[in-house]
DNA sequence: TTGCAATCTTGACATCATCAAGATTAGCTG
DNA sequence: CAGCTAATCTTGATGATGTCAAGATTGCAA
């Protein structure tokens, strides 16, 4: 019980909060606390540090000062809680894309290139989450919350994609076909960097980082559209 | 101790078989049979059943017939079994790259494009292997080995690259570019297969797949080159 | 034939996920 | 406002895993 300080801690600190925000923290906050959102915080912070393969249940449980069965009151299994944390990942991963494309202004091929600004922003960012959400077994793919904030993210490639080239890739095989190259090409490059294997390029510093992964980009995006057009 | 019928049967067997075997099995053979070699097997097969998450050491050296603490003496640690088997899947990763592009003769946009269906061949074949090479923090990234076998797989595509766009990455930055584009689409297209996100594809006949796989290669590799040129 | 060193086994330890049982407490009901 | 019920949390146990330590076995060389 090397951790049996925060355990202590917690448990004397928060009924005397309690007592005076009571009504601060509603949702389902119950007789100890917001666990749900805790475990959720807990559970990315673990997975930052750790990383992917490093995660524990028992972990997040201590982060968030509670025993180590605590957990299983708000999520089944400790794929249930990995597969909320992909959900969520989904969600800011989306709202980073949506980031970058506001700030690429209006021309359809700038925005499309900035979507996958973001999508590497993220992966750059959150590594172990993004490998959780795309390459592992751990999530519940039968998880509708999980399925939908995932579709949801791949609806902002569609649409990309579809102001472009000018055709709906979801009525268009060929428009499709694009889609899933610019998405293969975007993907790829997260992947390859967070693996190590483009050095050259991981080590560039930020603003050099950004441009040599923007040419990689333009490899596809703009050649895609200006030679189907 | 379930699986106890495994170790005695193991016990019994072997020590008739070495007496009349001994110059059959070489190699680093020790008084108890080839274990070494057995226990990448092992691991290979345990990968290809339970999946990455799923792998245990212990359920190697039960595949194998010996007690759980055996490996020990031919791996150091787990990571070190599976940076072994990462090694070995490169070879095989680069021998299906070069057994496509042999298949596609002497154009060598076609070998390019091939390269990446030999890619993809592994990918699909050994998606657990894959995902431990490119998708996991278990190998060890220092081990040298592992790092000639990575490294001898990303020559072929420098090659095949160099072939096709009449420049070396390795000596011109754009045409580097051009290299890790391909990579990339390529790698992403794996990665989003294995990860289930492009069911309409995944789940064609295999004559289909290829054909859609190609149609997307294509968008970068015949593009990349004529637009160049 | 003898002895050493490599190989393998047994057993132990800490950690993990999960389950079961009991304690605590929030918030509704009367 | 008192009591009750159900949700929440804790403690403890179980089986599995990776790793370590110590002893047994055996190949091989002197």
């Amino acid at each position: 019980m090397p951790t049996a300080n925060a355990t202590r801690g917690a448990k004397k600190r928060k009924p005397g909060r309690r007592a005076r925000e009571p009504a601060a923290k509603r949702a389902r906050a119950y007789h100890h606390g917001d666990l749900r959102r805790a475990l959720l915080a807990a559970g990315e912070t673990e997975l930052a540090e750790k990383g992917l393969e490093g995660f524990t249940l028992r972990g997040c449980a201590r982060r968030a000062g509670v025993s180590h069965a605590a957990p299983a009151h708000h999520f089944r299994d400790a794929r249930a809680l990995l597969t909320a944390l992909a959900t969520e990942g989904f969600r800011r991963f989306a709202a980073n894309m949506r980031t970058r494309m506001k700030a690429a202004g209006r021309d359809p091929r700038a925005r499309l290139a900035a979507s996958g600004l973001g999508y590497l922003d993220f992966a750059l960012d959150s590594p172990a989450l993004f490998r959780l959400m795309f390459a592992s077994d751990y999530p519940d793919r039968d998880d509708e919350a999980l399925q939908q904030a995932g579709e949801e993210s791949f609806a902002i490639l569609l649409d990309a994609v579809k102001e472009a080239r000018g055709r709906d890739p979801r009525a268009d095989a060929d428009a499709m076909t694009d889609a899933v190259a610019a998405w293969s090409l975007v993907h790829g490059l997260a992947n390859l960097l967070l693996a190590g294997r483009l050095p050259p390029i991981a080590e560039l510093a930020p603003a050099e980082k950004e441009k040599a992964i923007r040419s990689v980009i333009d490899r596809l995006v703009v050649t895609g559209h200006s030679a189907q057009e």
